[in-house]
DNA sequence: GTCTATACTCTGATAGAC
DNA sequence: GTCTATCAGAGTATAGAC
């Protein structure tokens, strides 16, 4: 039942991908069994695979509406407001992305370390050709002299890095700073300070 | 044989571990197979169960190596040099580690990813002691100002994902780039843009 | 639509010959 | 020390009752 009808179907399929996302998320696609999802969805493992016709679906489709959501932070960069402003923008959504979606950024970290093996064609094509595309913005604005020159995609990159770690390395970052601390207001706050230091002109 | 006593002993042990490092950084424990492993050591599977006595016992033995080697160039970090060249000297070092050891860092990425099942004993003993430490040193040179004012562990924690990136995110990396890049080195001088910045009084 | 039972494959580990 | 053969368990997927 690859596209679901009924309100029991629609609801079930996401029980089932909702499920999915927390066993994926953290055991990898190899790592994760259909017994783990079945038991965390609630549903007989034969259930499951009445609504996606493979494990394999199940993983692909995660993966797909991930890249939407993983992307959007970025494409809302806007080219006509304050150069500044639309990076630190840009900064802040990306790490509200991964304190709100660190499943989700986990599941994403996994497979492109992997090799991006179910992931590869997505990677190769909407998202280089949205950073291809922001790099111009960017390049843009240096040129006009209102941020700092850097490379652009590696600026892009160090956005990625800086807040994916937070929810990548959870269990690090927690441990390292032990108890009584809140990772992400904490995180937010160094890297104002970092991007406001290294974007001024 | 848990301690290899003649030269072949030793010199299997260490194709093993070899192409055990290939696999396991490139699938996950779960996802790394010991026919996988045997086929790029050139071994057959019974004699890898001959030299180590689990597929955890290869996997644990190459998570024990990789801390040290993981951990050295923060050690190296020294109080009594110039605070700036210091922690400049710690990325630079670390950047080179995510070239020379990429599959280490995978290994160590994937690990953490899925939560430090066999690692958090590490993560909450060594790992976190050593960086306190290192936060001692950083809050002093803070202090004296010479070095800008932040938090430090964000600060090894940004020097973290930033180079590790380059190595676990290697793909996504490659693939945004494009043909004729040299990650590692575009990355050295973003780098040293980015610290030169921050770092300043 | 959902369940029980089961087929079939893969994989970690062992036995035993050489 | 290394190999062939094989076992036992786990795991994906399907058959078929209800």
């Amino acid at each position: 039942m690859p596209r679901p009808k009924t309100r029991i179907q629609l609801r079930n399929s996401e029980t089932i991908l909702e499920a999915a996302l927390d066993v994926f998320s953290s055991q990898g696609f190899r790592g994760a069994t259909l017994d783990q999802i079945a038991e965390v969805a609630g549903l007989s493992k034969p259930n499951l695979l009445y609504y996606f016709p493979s494990k394999e679906a199940i993983h692909q489709t995660l993966l797909t509406r991930l890249l939407h959501t993983w992307l959007d932070p970025l494409r809302e960069m806007d080219a006509t407001g304050d150069p500044v402003a639309e990076v630190m923008g840009y900064m802040r959504r990306k790490l509200e992305l991964s304190r709100n979606y660190p499943r989700e950024s986990r599941l994403f970290a996994i497979e492109i370390l992997q090799g991006a093996p179910r992931m590869r064609e997505a990677i190769e094509g909407e998202l280089t050709a949205l950073v291809a595309e922001k790099a111009v913005v960017l390049r843009q604005w240096m040129d006009e002299g209102r941020i700092a020159r850097l490379d652009p995609v590696h600026l892009v990159f160090s956005i990625w890095a800086l807040t994916q770690h937070y929810a990548d390395f959870d269990v690090q970052v927690r441990t390292v700073l032990g108890e009584g601390h809140d990772p992400y207001a904490e995180a937010g706050a160094f890297l104002e300070t970092l991007y406001t230091r290294l974007l001024a002109p």
